[in-house]
DNA sequence: CGAGGCATTGAACTATGTCAAACCATGTGG
DNA sequence: CCACATGGTTTGACATAGTTCAATGCCTCG
């Protein structure tokens, strides 16, 4: 982007503090701007018919949000709830329309990570429609490891509650606790208090693949 | 696009015919372009380490192929097949690249596109994880109707063998085939031969939303 | 201390996958 | 024209993964 381009869509950003479990925009509503997550970590999620949850994607420092809405000039499909105390910035969407229009490369920039998403996404729909729940627990805690990290003592950064890490796997809070403590007894995992860590990477992946 | 873009490309673009069940490309491959679809309908399909396909999409004529592949000028992470014989007419990148580096009216058209394929696998992602195989093969089979259209005996015009069915729907073959004589005992589909055709489109919508 | 929310466990139930056998259309070579 | 291989389809019986419901424990916050 140009100078100029970037000075104003810097001038026009106000960031926002968003509190941990509360959303920061909800399925069907129209959006008038992108968010930028600064601090923290949200999940986006879409309810089914059945009643639950499930969620698409984890967005955290540096990510953007609402992006496809924008683009497709469609409502947000997706809700968007802080998993953490959250710093997000919104960026209003005339910059970002007008510059799509005018910079070609800003807007290649986009359509790359979208691009990405899209792989992603594609990547998702066969893991969750081809391996089984405890693979899918498995590939979670490595796709946390590897996107959020872990703290000095080997524990996951991010911390989720069963209910969203069975809402990410797609599959009931008791099958999703029962797994855990499967992997625990046989030396994957361990855990401290709500913490969860990973303790043989390797024993997760030969599951994932099928041994 | 202006003019002498437009000719650029129809003067570059060659068309090829693929017979049914022949690849267009393979998961893994590099690729030096786009494919347009002109005629029939191709699957989209990624193999899982269980060693079944997963079917993602379905490809009918008007619809673009592989663009995610170059635009993010990586190798395809799917494989193209023909599900019926096909007519397809391949752009080589040279010309899209660069007309994406200098229009942003194009870029941002596809970007749009992608933005649309996007929320549609959001959407697959959630069928996928939170319905049960009987609602999924209901949606699929609405997904084919809307999609394909009907002959004039109310029959789906594509015809997909009940291991393509099945790979859509990310199940085994006996389930797949066990559902569909379910559905036709309650009079919800009708065949004839290996078509099918949707009798009581209602009670599938009922279904799907879990009465 | 008591209430509410999350986590855990057990047991019963159901959906789905797997395996094996039978079936049917189709094409092939004798 | 028949016998037979072939590949997709169908059905049955069975095994298992996963869900659901209900009860209990455990922690935190007022």
């Amino acid at each position: 982007m140009s100078k100029e381009e970037l000075k104003r869509v810097s001038d026009s950003k106000t960031t926002r503090l968003v509190k941990k479990g509360e959303p920061i925009f909800k399925e069907g509503e129209k959006l008038d701007g992108v968010f930028c997550v600064r601090d923290g970590v949200s999940k986006l999620s879409k309810l089914s018919a059945n009643g639950k949850d499930q969620i698409v994607k984890l967005a955290s420092k540096g990510e953007v949000i609402g992006q496809r809405s924008v683009v497709a000039e469609e409502s947000v499909n997706l809700t968007a709830v802080a998993v953490s105390d959250m710093e997000v910035c919104f960026i209003p969407k005339e910059g970002i329309v007008s510059t799509l229009h005018t910079n070609p490369n800003f807007t290649l920039e986009v359509l790359r990570h979208m691009a990405h998403d899209l792989k992603e996404a594609d990547d998702v729909i066969v893991n969750m429609s081809q391996k089984n729940v405890k693979q899918r627990m498995a590939e979670a805690f490595l796709y946390l490891k590897k996107n959020f990290g872990e703290d000095e003592e080997g524990f996951l950064r991010l911390v989720l509650s069963r209910e969203d890490i069975s809402n990410v796997v797609g599959t009931a809070i008791e099958s999703c606790i029962r797994i855990i403590s499967e992997f625990k007894k046989k030396g994957y995992l361990k855990t401290s208090g709500k913490k969860i860590g990973i303790a043989d990477e390797k024993a997760l992946n030969n599951l994932i693949e099928g041994f």
